[in-house]
DNA sequence: GTCTATACGAAGATAGAC
DNA sequence: GTCTATCTTCGTATAGAC
């Protein structure tokens, strides 16, 4: 009796195939890593490759697909114990800023999206991905805007994809010019956003 | 007596390379894209393309620093004429809502930000890019402020930062969804910064 | 399903003629 | 400086044993 089951067994190299893969594609970016370097790092020979998944690119997009889906549920954990906006930030903080303060990370999610650029199954997959995110943050914004007992001053989807762009902005600038812009700055920036727009809407609420 | 000198012959030669590589690099990405697409899409062989750059990743980052000054330079222009805020506002508009908003150009910003994560020397380049970008924004928003006459209530390069950010993630994730999510969306978002920042600062001033 | 061995093509880079 | 021909490396993908 094999402590693990045939289907068990199977689950078990495609996720450490995974895991592999999403290193070395973080490392080197699509084109460099080779299939050689992902299943070493797993411990398994090219073959094992070929078995789990039809070629790279479907490697590769099993990945985003993991990797999107991880992410949202983290997400999901920061929001969901009905924390009051300073838990929400402190959750934040400890992520190092935004979700993609990580290099590793964010090289990652630039190489899916300029490969989703050329190719509609990825774009379709960040598309819907993109679309939690934003939900998410528009979700977050309205309690913490609730619990004020504040009017906002714009809808809070528009808000929220205002602060999505400053998310990935952000991290944008910040991994190309470390030392000049810190990845928490992203922080700084959600919190002028914020109080521009509570003091706008304050200043609506007394005219009337 | 030839029609072109030697100097403006090679000079000639080099521009065409350097058009048909940021094609071929914007279409295919540094990897996919082969020196003999590019060396073909400028009417010559490989072998002028190693007459004049050392090889493929030196190509590349003379292509990178033309396309900043470049860009650099067309921002200059926006804001020179001693425009006031509307007319710094329509040039941008006239540029599709921000600078990454055609698909190429977005593609091949992307391309250099990935490949600046693993190269020094394409990330010195763009670390000056960016600096040149954010001062850009800076020397324009004290330029509007001051027009009207308020106070600011947060230093301009803070603000700077945040319109550069809202920039590229706009772009970025206006690509990825374009149904959703409009490339000139960036200037809904500034404004709706810009307004909630002078209310804001118009408040602070009457509360005094 | 996983391994080893191998076929095959693609593309960067070099050498030498013009 | 530019071309053609060639070398060489590398990585995807397949075939067949276990």
């Amino acid at each position: 009796m094999p402590r693990l089951t045939r289907a068990e067994s199977v689950q078990r190299t495609r996720s450490l195939l995974l895991t592999a893969a999403e290193e070395v594609f973080a490392e080197k970016g699509f084109t460099q890593a080779s299939l050689e370097d992902i299943a070493d790092r797993a411990g398994y020979s090219r073959g094992a490759v070929y078995a789990n998944f039809t070629n790279k690119e479907d490697l590769f997009l099993a990945l985003l697909g993991d990797w999107l889906d991880r992410d949202i549920e983290e997400s999901e954990e920061i929001l969901a114990p009905g924390g009051d906006a300073m838990q929400t930030v402190d959750a934040l903080r400890g992520r190092g800023g935004n979700r993609f303060a990580d290099r590793e990370r964010f090289a990652l999610m630039l190489e899916f999206r300029l490969y989703a650029i050329r190719n509609p199954l990825a774009a379709q997959a960040l598309r819907d991905y993109d679309r939690k995110s934003r939900d998410w943050y528009a979700r977050s914004i309205r309690r913490v805007i609730q619990g004020m007992g504040l009017p906002l001053p714009a809808p809070a989807e528009q808000v929220a994809l205002v602060a999505l762009a400053l998310e990935h902005g952000i991290a944008l600038l910040a991994h190309t010019d470390p030392e000049a812009i810190s990845q928490d700055s992203y922080l700084d920036a959600a919190t002028l956003l914020g109080t521009a727009l509570i003091s706008a809407a304050e200043r609506e609420r007394s005219a009337r």
